[in-house]
DNA sequence: TAGGCCATCTGGTCCT
DNA sequence: AGGACCAGATGGCCTA
């Protein structure tokens, strides 16, 4: 698989080890066991955090249908996605109610179009940059909490 | 082949 | 002491 420098404790999913430790005492092996442990616990902790982001990669708007967002792309996504419905929100509150599902309606869909293009054609640089123009990104407005 | 993205290991720090 | 979290290092895979 992959191979590390490390100090004495191994892996145990097929690292070659570069070790500086005196085998077989008892301390050498109860280092070797909280250092596996301890790599077991952050493959897990990280196999969370994977699963948190596939969770949000469905419910931002993608790049086409086959290409899955980055980390960095999902963040970046996930927060024009925010902002562009809290402006949306934020906005409807000044539309007279008869008019108001039909203007929520248009917004939507040019938000859907507009973003649909750029994350098609655009690089994350460009999308940023299109996401602070579009939405004129002011983040102590969106500030959460205190 | 270079660069981007990712998984994994590791040691440090903080908290319980 | 041990767990959670984090950042740096490393190497594999993929694409332009």
């Amino acid at each position: 698989m992959k191979s590390y420098i490390s100090s004495c404790a191994d892996s145990g999913s097929g690292s070659e080890t570069v070790s500086k430790c005196e085998p077989g005492t008892e301390k050498v092996e109860r280092v070797t066991r909280r250092r596996m442990a301890a790599n077991s616990r952050e493959r897990k902790r990280m196999q969370g955090l994977n699963t948190a982001f596939d969770r949000l990669r469905k419910v931002v708007p993608q790049w086409g249908q086959d290409k899955k967002l980055s980390k960095y792309e999902t963040l970046q996504m996930a927060l024009s996605y925010i902002m562009a419905l809290n402006s949306i929100l934020t906005d409807a509150e000044r539309c007279g109610s008869s008019s108001q599902r039909e203007w929520l309606n248009q917004q939507i869909e040019h938000f859907q179009q507009e973003n649909y293009s750029y994350l098609q054609n655009g690089s994350a640089a460009e999308l940023e940059e299109y996401t602070e123009r579009f939405f004129s990104y002011q983040p102590e407005r969106f500030q959460i909490g205190n």
